[in-house]
DNA sequence: TTGACAAGTGTTCGTTCGGACACTACCATG
DNA sequence: CATGGTAGTGTCCGAACGAACACTTGTCAA
């Protein structure tokens, strides 16, 4: 029953169209995904899917929807030395979750992309973007979106002679020293970035 | 031209229905949302969305397909104030999968940490995680994880002399030039990097 | 060896779907 | 005032859909 041997080739089937048509297709287009001859067969496919966590069913009517496990991908853990290939990527030795891995607090956790490269040294570039939590209080060393003349900026938090300021992490910017009150939108939690190609 | 002063509520509505549902629902289903008497006012409201480029018809078949504009969320939820921009086009969480945003070829897709600070320089650290697209070919330029000596390496391909090699971004480590064939395992297409706290 | 269960086939049925078309109500603007 | 474009209505049709059911094939353990 939880032979998933042949199901997770199906799957990932399913997951390459999803991620192309954001939608989890038809019985009967399923049935050519797959090359089944009959509706039937998809219908019993996604019933074991839906019985493995992968899918269920919509509220309010026939529709499946992927859930939680259907946006597993697979882990190759830290020991993979060693490792052929193959054996590397049959045996993706864990299952990941990227939006679990990064976002905690889903209600107040916001993404933001980020624009220009003060945040160069600490490994955050342009077109990056930000999983942030909105949190009106930060500590020292948190990197912070604040709202400055109007605007986002993401910087470290730091005190200076028991002042908030924002710090860049680039030598090319400069230290930011609010007038006033230093108003924090929320704290990064996390980095996304997509490489071109 | 794309007077969207009515439609941007029909949008909400839409975008609450995909975050529970991850998918458009039918025409039908549409007019009973948006309490339309007819299918037609949901076709019309669907060609407007596209025009603007909400969402696409799906390549295959009938069937919409929510696009980048669908998951822009503006920053305005919970009262950010004064002075802020309007609208940032990052997107909240909840209709928004970060892996949707990540993985595009989910079946060929893995996720491999990054383990020491060869690739400092790119903007990739040690604990992050990068998403790897199977691939035993790949251009100059591209950051592949290569199989050398039986181990995982992630570093930027380059051809030196008509012959792949491995360039690392950071000054500290040298050029890996492989005796033999180089091994590709895969192509890096995306970070992934969670920030303690 | 067999037998039980799971995967897959073939077909039928009533429902829902998208697409099309003619039509109406409502504004803006000249 | 009229006029033209846009939002929305009402109705029809053929195609695609999901569900159901009886049936076949393959596999693995008792």
């Amino acid at each position: 029953m939880v032979s998933l041997n042949k199901d997770d080739a199906y799957l990932g089937r399913l997951r390459d169209y999803y991620a192309e048509n954001r939608r989890i297709p038809s019985m009967q287009r399923i049935a050519e995904l797959m090359r089944f001859a009959s509706k039937t067969a998809s219908r019993k496919l996604m019933e074991r899917l839906a019985a493995a966590g992968f899918v269920r069913r919509a509220p309010d009517e026939d529709a499946w929807i992927p859930t939680g496990r259907f946006f597993e991908r697979p882990l190759a853990e830290g020991g993979v030395r060693a490792g052929r290939p193959e054996a590397v990527d049959g045996v993706g030795v864990g299952v990941f979750l990227i939006d679990d891995y990064l976002v905690r607090h889903p209600s107040r956790t916001v993404m933001i992309p980020v624009r220009g490269d003060s945040m160069l040294d600490a490994g955050i570039r342009d077109g990056d973007i930000a999983a942030v939590e909105r949190a009106a209080e930060a500590r020292p060393g948190d990197f912070v979106v604040a709202v400055v003349d109007g605007e986002f900026t993401l910087k470290e938090l730091a005190v200076e002679e028991g002042r908030n300021v924002l710090k860049p992490r680039n030598a090319a910017y400069p230290v930011i020293r609010p007038a006033g009150r230093l108003e924090i939108f929320g704290v990064m939690v996390g980095l996304v970035r997509r490489l071109q190609r």
